[in-house]
DNA sequence: AAAGACTTCAACCGCCTTCGG
DNA sequence: ACCGAAGGCGGTTGAAGTCTT
């Protein structure tokens, strides 16, 4: 049987109408003085003891959405949008997992900032990369402030001029769609793509960048849905090479193993492209990713 | 100035998981 | 082991604000 959800039982045991909707001064008021005076318990507890007129849920939402003292305030600074991204490649819309990596920041104010700014950036690059490489694109993933725009090391390599188009074909790599995850291809010792040129790769309708130095980002959008089977990388002069020979020309040693192509360097150490890594082994010391280096 | 389009984000919905009896 | 309540989460909605024409 179904638990009778928030909002759908208006009665609660004084046949009381509960309350939806935006939440009044008064009431965050209320909430706000009974958790700090009482700490959290049980949320309908809550709820009906600090006499407000609403679920135990909603006073969870707006508690943990906004009333919480440590919540950051204002907009995510350039740094914090690295990480969305960096995470979300990682760890897909497992919301609450980002959150609990920044410091602050909600589930729901991220989602909110992928939902409505970062996921169009990524459509916009993917249209304005097809159709038109100009330089000023190196800054879509980047908010430009008064020092010029933010260095986006690894993340969001330059675009050139004499950018090549190359389709990497993405027929599986054994990792869940559901999990969103994209790929890091670390190509920090590349210092070309297999045409000799930086250049961008797309998947689908969506085209991401790399450059002569830093990742090869490819993030797993909702444009990727199934991943099962093997890799190539086509060329836009319709040469068909397989990925050993792609990351051979990039400096990238790769061999094979019963999963796949395995792909040195990868994070400085190797991941197997057919396996699905171990994000929490991933997370475990973020600071040693080379694109999470700030300092520059 | 006004109307429509677009964006943002707080809050809800509904499903899944966890917990305790 | 089972069941119901509560918590947690991601997707979605819609009101309010902002921008554009």
């Amino acid at each position: 049987m179904r638990k009778p959800e928030c909002g759908k039982n208006n009665n609660n045991n004084n046949n009381t109408k509960l309350r939806k909707g935006l939440w009044s001064p008064e009431e965050d008021e209320k909430l706000m003085s009974y958790m700090l005076n009482n700490g959290q318990g049980c949320w309908s507890d809550v709820a009906r003891n600090a006499g407000l007129q609403r679920c135990g849920k909603s006073c969870r939402l707006r508690w943990i959405n906004y009333l919480r003292p440590d919540l950051k305030r204002g907009a995510f600074s350039p740094h914090e949008q690295q990480l969305i991204i960096h995470f979300h490649s990682l760890l897909g819309n497992r919301w609450s997992q980002i959150a609990a990596r920044l410091p602050g920041r909600t589930d729901n104010e991220i989602k909110n900032f992928w939902n409505s700014t970062i996921k169009k950036r990524l459509k916009n690059m993917s249209s304005t990369t097809t159709s038109s490489q100009n330089a000023s694109d190196s800054s879509i993933l980047s908010e430009t402030n008064k020092d010029g725009p933010t260095p986006m090391r690894g993340l969001m390599p330059m675009f050139n001029n004499n950018t090549s188009i190359i389709e990497l074909e993405h027929n599986g790599l054994g990792i869940p769609a559901s999990a969103g995850a994209g790929l890091f291809f670390n190509t920090t010792t590349a210092t070309a793509n297999a045409n000799g040129e930086n250049g961008v790769f797309g998947i689908g309708s969506l085209n991401v960048s790399i450059g002569g130095e830093g990742e090869l980002f490819v993030p797993a959008l909702e444009s990727v849905s199934t991943i099962t089977d093997n890799v190539n990388l086509k060329m836009e002069n319709r040469d068909t090479t397989d990925i050993t020979s792609y990351f051979d020309n990039i400096n990238t040693t790769t061999r094979s193993n019963n999963h796949g192509v395995v792909v040195e360097n990868f994070f400085q150490e190797e991941l197997t492209l057919g396996d699905q890594w171990d994000l929490e082994d991933l997370m475990k010391d973020v600071s040693s990713f080379p694109f999470l280096d700030f300092s520059t």
